[in-house]
DNA sequence: CGGCAGTTTGATGTTACTCAATTTAAGTGG
DNA sequence: CCACTTAAATTGAGTAACATCAAACTGCCG
């Protein structure tokens, strides 16, 4: 993408280890981070010591298009598995955007799927049963991570564990649990070593919010 | 603003009932709609029946940025007063887009403020009690209300009603006003003729689920 | 006056939470 | 490979928060 290589210093990989935390609300970050590998997720956290996770990161997705336009970070994202990322400074990709507006635009387009996503989970939360929530966040996740591979078959790598279900839902982890167990007996899913797999693809479309 | 003053046809105000449908999810929109005077709310329809009202449109305030680069709308709006509004056609935008890229750049800044609203608003939902959403409710209103007036009391003009606060919130309008009517027992707010007063910020701030 | 929209109150039901214990899985060092 | 440690998933019992249902009440408007 970028012909002329840049400093070492400013496009060196950074690898982080799972759990830790890649990116603080409100501190300065010094540019837009690429996940090159791994999974993480994105959250706010809350006075009363809890958290709410808005958004999971996929390998090869923009971690914080934001950051291309804010110096502090909005939001706070964690690793979940062990992760490699890329950083691009923000004066570099601000170059980019001067030098071609079409850049700014396609900055726009990802706010605005962003806002549609954001607004949808809040949906989930607000208006769904616990049941009615995963079954949203499943499809939902599903049909990004097939967006981007080519296999087109029902079993997906899903490295989420309850905690990161409950914290994205607004529910505790054991509920996360029991609904989890109930899809998985009733064979709607299927979920071992981080390996999730559509069974009836038609009753969870059935259970989900939309469509 | 406009120097210039576009043909009549493009510019005239819409007055809109109460309760009317402004916008409809997923509909084709002809342009941005700014909001001259009366409230109106943005929501998303779920396939159950039940809805997600996702931000309160102040008068004043632009009511869909987003229609400046989407032919389709991605939430409905509703008028909760009896509204006027005014539209600029997507070309019209577009050029001025084209002409200056501030323009573009002041888009992307809307929308990003709109995604950190959400985004709080998802975490409000998710992870707050009914009186710790309500707070939250309410100061968020009354901050955003408090930035577009000159008066600096604690009184606001508040025209929602309980089944808008219940469906932002993801609660019930019996459990809102309980909940309501807890506080104004407690002396934290007043609320009577459509005008809603602090009475305690420290306690509502305490409450609330940042700061 | 009658009717409608919105609020309030009470009684009862259900979902999802909390707390606590147990099981399973995943490492780690010997 | 096994003993040990630690994190995660699972299960159960009791409970709290909020929903649901139903009715009465209020203000407003024709």
């Amino acid at each position: 993408m970028d012909q002329h290589g840049s400093p070492p210093h400013s496009d060196a990989f950074r690898r982080v280890r799972r759990d830790a935390e890649i990116v603080s609300r409100g501190h300065a970050c010094r540019g837009v981070l690429v996940l090159c590998d791994g999974w993480a997720f994105q959250y706010l956290p809350l006075a009363n010591g809890r958290r709410q996770i808005l958004n999971f990161v996929l390998p090869g997705e923009v971690l914080s298009p934001l950051a291309a336009v804010r110096e502090q970070a909005e939001f706070s994202t964690k690793a979940m598995t062990d992760v490699q990322l890329r950083e691009f400074r923000r004066a570099d990709i601000q170059g980019k955007l001067r030098a071609d507006p079409r850049v700014l635009l396609a900055l726009t387009e990802v706010l605005a799927d962003k806002l549609r996503e954001t607004s949808e989970l809040a949906a989930a939360i607000g208006q769904g049963s616990a049941e009615e929530r995963i079954a949203y966040l499943i499809l939902h996740l599903t049909r990004r991570i097939a967006a981007r591979s080519v296999i087109r078959d029902e079993r997906y790598r899903f490295p989420l564990r309850q905690v990161h279900i409950a914290d994205a839902l607004g529910l505790t982890p054991v509920h996360v649990c029991r609904v989890m167990r109930l899809l998985q007996n009733r064979r709607v899913v299927s979920l071992a070593e981080g390996v999730l797999e559509i069974l009836d693809r038609r009753e969870l479309e059935r259970i989900g919010l939309w469509r």
